[in-house]
DNA sequence: TTCCATTTTGGCATTGAGTGCTATAAAGTC
DNA sequence: GACTTTATAGCACTCAATGCCAAAATGGAA
């Protein structure tokens, strides 16, 4: 009560925090997640994850130690950024499907979609990604990042073949999708293919044929220190 | 460097404890991995995971906080157990069966044959799998302890399709397979199936399909409470 | 201008995990 | 009994993360 309410379900990761509508009393933020979320992402890409303290985020932006917990849960949180948004995405993409197109082909689709970036954004992807895939912190936190990214998929598996969400079937798509996703962002954020939806595609396809070994040339494309092009 | 090596190349979970043979010379060890497991889990098991400290686990045990991280690496830890010595098992499975075997069913055979267990064993499992597959600190670490259940998957991809373990193939397979994985073991400590080995083999006959969604008998199985029969 | 409500910020204290170092206790050997 | 080996306990320390409260900054109202 007593508010003048605008919809803005959109406050997850940032507590208080940028309001719904643009009203501006009371003190003003001092910065952003964005510009946090910059000068960390240095840090880390020059002296490491692990030996980057809060701290030292906190004094290269400028504000305290507990002002950079207003803004981000925790200092593996950084490293995500507005990953949320992309759920909604998802989400959109794999309920506004046809019913009629094969389920895996809506999942590839839906994927590889909301993995499209700008040139301006890959720099700052690739980081993020290499470390999420080689940093041990990071590796786990991503567990937990990438369950409501499960529950969706999960929950548009369920629709398709019935049965509850947390049954085994929806269960074991959404876990093996994450996991097919996971390595196509590991293997694009390892060496230089500038391909990452193509990567995403590929993995998409091995998974949707059931990793049969029979098509040859669905296995041997990401390989770029062995094969030398052609065949 | 002025270090007397002494090989022991064993020491993963454990690093001064267990050596190698059963020389009895020094202090002989007050407790056992096994013995602070039980205590731990029981704790886990009652107050949850989180409110237990591990001060209070030591106190349970009868040793210091110290001598506890010289068992075990992290709290986390503790609930793993002695998950590393069921990678030497996958890795015999995977590398002992033939070469005209197709590659999926090698894996769906390998994986249901790591995950048996005997009867005694089974009600302790369900409460590892439950905080496993739960709590937010064990999901998130959950990524790290299976990191190498993946290098030996991706490790026997790749001696089939050709290629670098690191590469698309492999990882993507590696990742996909460990995710089904964990979606039976998440059942399986969810409802109360007693059947580990059969969730485990449904859902790599699900992934080795593609996630076909026409052979409906693959999907129906494990859903306790809804299906209320008839589409 | 002064007071007030609102919102962000910063400092402080606290908890808890995890690590390094050192002294000590227990065991066998000479 | 002296010596070596091994495990343990205790202490100090770092760092992430959280709760609490006072102070600062901003706009609006009296």
């Amino acid at each position: 009560m007593a508010d003048s309410d605008t919809g803005g379900a959109e406050g997850v990761g940032a507590p208080a925090v940028r309001p719904p509508t643009d009203i501006t009393r009371g003190r003003r933020p001092s910065t952003t997640r964005e510009h946090i979320a910059r000068q960390a992402l240095d840090l880390f890409d020059r002296r490491g994850f692990d030996a980057t303290t809060v701290d030292e985020i906190a004094s290269a932006v400028g504000i305290s130690r507990r002002t950079f917990f207003r803004y981000y849960d925790s200092k593996r949180d950084v490293v995500w950024g507005e990953f949320d948004a992309e759920m909604v995405r998802l989400r959109d993409q794999l309920m506004g499907a046809p019913r009629d197109e094969p389920m895996m082909e809506v999942l590839r689709r839906a994927v590889v979609a909301t993995n499209r970036f700008g040139a301006g954004e890959l720099d700052e992807l690739r980081i993020r990604m290499g470390l999420i895939s080689t940093v041990p912190a990071l590796v786990a936190h991503s567990a937990v990042r990438y369950a409501e990214w499960c529950d969706v998929v999960a929950d548009f598996v369920a629709r398709r073949v019935g049965g509850s969400p947390k049954s085994l079937g929806p269960q074991t798509v959404a876990r093996a999708a994450l996991g097919a996703a996971m390595a196509a962002f590991a293997c694009w954020a390892r060496h230089d293919s500038d391909d990452l939806t193509g990567e995403v595609d590929r993995a998409f396809r091995l998974l949707a044929t059931g990793f049969d070994e029979k098509p040859l040339r669905l296995w041997v494309t990401g390989d770029p220190q062995s094969s030398s092009s052609g065949s």
